[in-house]
This record gives C-alpha cells, structure tokens and sequence, in this order.
DNA sequence: CATGAATGAGCATTCATTCAT
DNA sequence: GATGAATGAATGCTCATTCAT
C-alpha cells in the first residue's frame, strides 16, 4: 500500500524550489527546506532519495512541460514558421514569469545537472530542443528563415540569450521588465540590430 | 634578499585556473592547485590571501585586458560601427580561443563574484560593458543600427547568446567549432533569422 | 521520538572539563571530548554551539551554584558575620574539593572567558561577588570588619588568595591538602600574620 | 668573534614582552615581534631559539631581579621583620608599577612557563620565594608573625592575593589605584580583616 | 510511515620554524 | 650575520545522509 502523502511530495518540491533558488544548490541545506515545507528533515528522503533528485525532478518538470507544449504548436498549419518562433519564445516567457524561484534556478543550476546526465533530465531538455529546432527547419525550408544560418548555434545563441537576459531581470526586474525584454528579443533574433539589413 | 617570486605568482594563478576550471570553485582544492603549481599548501597564501583571491584575479585580468583593448577600438574614426561591432566579438572570442579553462570560468563561476562585489571586478567588468555600449550607441546615432532597439537589452542579449555558446563549445568542441559560432554569431545578431527582413 | 538526551549532554560537559582541564582550552581538541563523551565529532555540536559555549556553560554553572548558596546565606540572622564569611569560604572551597578538573579550570581559564563577556558567564559571577560583598558590609556595619580595608581590594585579595592556593593545590596536593589551606586561609583573613595586632 | 647586536636583543625582548602582554603567548606572532623590534622574523632565530625562549628570559629578569633585590634586604639588621615584609611588598609593587606590559605576563602568563620548567626560571622563582619565606621565619622566630600561620600557605597567599590584584589593576587601574591597593595590600597580611581580633 | 538525533568525512587557513640567498 | 620566502602539519566545524525509536 502506498501511503505517500502526494501533498507532502509537492511541499517539498515548492519548498525545495525556493531554498535552492535563494541560497543556490550547494548552499541550500536539506534541514531549512525540510522546515519551509513543514515536515522532518528525515521524511525528505522518504519521498527523495538525495538533495540532487529535487533539483532534478524540478528541472524535469520544466522542460517535460515546455516540451509538451511545443508538441502541440510544431504540428499546428495555421500558423506561420514567424509566428511559431515567435510563441516557442512565448511560451518560455510565460513559464518564468511569475515564478522567479524557478528562472533562478534554470539560470544558475540547470547547466550542471544536464551535464550530470541524471535522470530523464537530459530526454526532456533534447525534447524541447529538438522541437525549437523543428520550427526553425520548418521556416528554413518555407524560405522565411535564413539558410545561412546555422541551426545548431542559432538554438544555442536564443537560450544563451534568454538565459542570460533572465538572470539579469532576477537582479534587477524593474530595470529589465519582462515584457520589453521579451518584445526586443522577439525583434532581434528575427532582423538583428542593422537598420538596413543586406541579406544575400 | 629572496623575494616573492612572480613567476610562482603566475604559476599558482594558472594551476587555479586549471583546477577551477575543471572541479568548479567551490570544489577545487587548494591543495591540488598548490600540487600543479609545484608549491606547498601554505605558499598560496603568500601570493593570495585566500581561494576567492584568485579567481578574482583571473576574472579581473580578464576585463581588464578585454576592456583595455576595446579602449582602443572606440575611438577609431577608421571604423565603420559595424566593423567595431564585429571587431568587438572577435576581441572576446580571440581572448577564448585556446583558452579552454578561461572559457569554463566565465562561463560557469564569473557571475557569482561579479554578484558579490569582491575586488574592482565590477569596475572592469562595467567598463567593458560600457564600452561596448558605447559602439551600439555610435551606430545608432549614425542610424546604422535600429534605434527601436533597446541597447541594455541588446548588450545582455549578446553577453548571453556569446557565453551560451561558449559553454556549449567546451562540451563540444568539435560539434562546435568557434569560428563557425563567430561567424554565426556576427550574422545574427546584425541580421537577425529572416531572410526578408521587414524593416520600419 | 528520539530527543536530545541529557546524560549525553553532561557526559559531553563533563568530558569536555576533563579535557580542558588536562589540556587548556586553546588545545583541548574536540575529537578527544567527542571520544571521551563516547559520542561523535558532530554529535557534541547538537548540544553546544562550538567549543567556547562548553566551557561557558561550565564556569556559568560554577558561579551560578555558588551565587545560589550565598544568597540563601546572606539574609540568614541567626549567624555572625564573621561566621557568615568562614561559611562562604567553606562554600567555594567545597565545590572544589573533590573536582580537580573544575579547580583547574578556574584557576587556568576562568578569566580570559569572563573578560570575553560571553552569555551569563559575568552576571553569575558578579551575583556571586556583590552577595559576598554585602557580608563584609553587613561586618562592617556591624563594627565587626575593620572599616579602613577597602572591600573591593579585600574582596580581590581573597579571591586571588583562594585562586593562587588552588592553583598550588592541584600541583601537588598531598604538600598542601586542602583542608590546611582552608583553615589557614580563614584565620589570615581574619587576623593577619601579626602576633600582636595593633588596631587603630 | 661573537657580533650579535645586543641592542637587537633587547629589543627583540621589549617587543616580545609588549605583543605577548597585548596578545597573550599563544596569539602572539613572531612576525609581529619582529616588525615591532625592527628585525626580519628570521632574524629573531639568532638571539632566541624560539618563542618560547622570549618569554621565559622576561620572567627569568624578573625573578631573577627581584631575588637579588630581596637578597640585599634579608639580611639586614637595622630593620624588624615587619618593617621587612613591607618591603618585601614594595620590591614587588615597585617592579610592576610603570610596566603593564610586564605585570600582565607574570598575571597571565607565569604559570604555564614555571610548570614547563624550562630554563633556569623555577630556580630563579624559587630562590625568591625562598628568601620571602626567611622573611617570615625571621618574623615567626622573633615572636612577631604569628607561628600558627602555615608559611608555604602563607607565601602562596599573598602572591595569590597579589597576583590577583595586579591582574584587576590592569583592567582597571583608575578604580584600582596600585597605591591603595598597596596599602590595603600591607594591612590586610598584618591585620586581616577582623576590628578586634583575637589571638590566641 | 514519520521523526530528528547521530554520524564522520572533508578542508581552508594559520604560523612557528627553516634555510636559500 | 641578516633576511623573508617557503614550508606543511594541524584542527574546529558543517551538513547530507542514516537509522533507532
């Protein structure tokens, strides 16, 4: 019979969220996040079997859920390849906004468990990618993007680009809000800065 | 007289770039940097006064170095802002190249330290940046870059996208090669994905 | 529910003055306490902050016993000053015969940790110096105790009289025992070393 | 040819005595040392073997001064044993009266080294306290110190007293002048505390 | 299942002393 | 003799994880 309180798991996960996104993963310490989510530091491992596997399931629920929703939109024929990029790029925004734990932690932790190779971590992230990339390839092929352009680095240069334009709203919201910054991005990876571009 | 010998003093800093670079800061040994360094454990501390002392250091000459040359850039009346933008990311992807650990630094530890405020860090750090706003700001007025874009988010856009993909190309460095993401990297984010750009 | 226990609480506190005893504060080392207790390293830190709040809370309990007796002595009227100040003496000579270790530790470190003004340490001991005080007084008012002696300097006098002949008595308490010096402290208190006193 | 500066050993020494009575033995550093005396810290090595070495030649001058002072008073005739121990008292209050630095070694820091036994400092102590004893004896013998008073205790009494009052002194010394305390200091030995007392 | 007390490996830093110059 | 750079042993404390209750 399994007698796991569901709610308990998710307490410690929010919970989790929130003293790693502060303190960072090193830092944060199993006994504050077993206080914040009201429960004894030794029930944490009932429900994890290591301060690593929080984190963990944490990132994967992040891009198992963004990669859920970009399965919906690759398929979609009533939009456009620019508008498809345009909502891949949506629905990442929407997803930190409002859950700046979150963006904290993708932003200062997700590159080293990737690396780790730790659970279906990596499945779900390649998921996504290989999703982004598909709406790039499509417009590619419709001729509304540029085949000069190297796939594999404009995936890597748009998530380099929001990962860091997301660590710096963390610093500074007001400075930085998200909506401009998102309205900007939007405009730079499709034209670029030159006023008038010479595409060949 | 014996005295402090500068060259043990590059020594140490490049062991605990090595080191650094390789476990990460928080897990790089001091004794293990000490061991590659041909020095005792306490000799470190003649030349540092502590671990954070010398990644510092490298972050600092970094900077420094880096803003030491786009100085010399700025001015130039030779240069188109397009040039300068472009001979802006070669300095920085120059500065990488064959600099694996460098690389790794930046990438993974620079912006804690830059958050805690230690050293004058910061104030290289800035002059680069407000350096290479500076180039941004000199195409726009001479209305060769797009005016509409935000230059605080285009400079963090940039910062991100280069660093992203830095990291990724010490993953995979074949997969990766940076002169293809340079090259890519100069195109984008001049001309954006599009092939037919639609500019107002 | 497992609770901290309180036998491993004074085990740690009483081999933690064991130690301190034999080997001063500055180089009682934790793991020999930790070994002594029969607990472990980290275990002494669930009872007691750091090393420093080991030897607080002994020297607090010290002054703290020995203010709690006094105090009951004090407003007593069937006893004579001049009783009343044998009795004190026999108080703290009490408490410190049969405990070496806590002899030691109050010759050796009581000072150093009572100028550090930490936790109750000083209020315990000045509870204990004014309640002795007001028995000179009351001998004083009494027109037993001789006027003309100032009662800080006494009261300094024979605390370091008491201190210094510990001191001597845990080098070697067989050429010294303690009830001698007990005895012979009383009478010179009291009397002096004169023969034939002369008072004005 | 010996060509050791003694001028650098003496101030070798005063530097020593002045850090460890501001710092204390333990915490006293040997560098520190040798900035204030104005040597290189190896420079130290020639004239001391270790640190150990410096304090124990301060305590030795002092010891060894003070029985030579007591020496010359012994045996004089023209001066009763009371008239002596006064005199004995004022040797001692004299040589600290003026040198803070010297009395809070001797408070703080005498013991430790007397039971090391190092060097020639016990017998130098001990020639003092023996010469102090023949004072009393004198006095005993002479029907003018009481002979029910133990003398070793007796002796141990006042350095205790002494030493202890010294000790507060430094803490204090505008609350604690070393003239009262003086005073006190004589009449008390001579008179104890009693108004009336009664010899028997 | 839940609890929280117990565990013990792990590590940056200090500083008396040495010794190459 | 003088210097001061180099040495390396030595230790209090943390905290993820375990497990007795």
């Amino acid at each position: 019979m399994r007698t796991l309180d569901e709610n308990k798991r998710k307490a410690i996960l929010k919970a989790g969220m929130d003293v790693i996104a502060e303190d960072g993963f090193h830092q944060a310490k199993i006994a504050k996040i077993a206080e914040l989510a009201g429960v004894a530091t030794g029930s944490i491992y009932r429900y994890y079997p290591n301060k690593e596997a929080i984190i963990v399931v944490i990132l994967e629920q992040l891009w198992s859920q963004l990669a859920g929703e970009l399965r919906l939109l690759v398929p979609r024929t009533d939009m456009s390849p620019v508008e498809k990029l345009d909502m891949t790029v949506d629905l990442v925004f929407d997803i930190f906004t409002g859950n700046t734990a979150l963006a904290l932690i993708f932003v200062n932790e997700h590159h080293q468990f990737l690396m780790k190779g730790v659970g279906t971590l990596k499945d779900h992230y390649n998921d996504f990618l290989d999703l982004a990339e598909s709406v790039i390839r499509e417009g590619v092929e419709r001729r509304v993007f540029n085949a000069n352009v190297d796939i594999k680095v404009f995936r890597h240069f748009i998530i380099g680009a929001f990962r860091h334009l997301l660590q710096q709203w963390t610093i500074e919201p007001e400075a930085l809000p998200l909506n401009k910054v998102r309205q900007n991005l939007k405009f730079i990876i499709k034209n670029g800065i030159l006023l008038h571009p010479v595409k060949k």
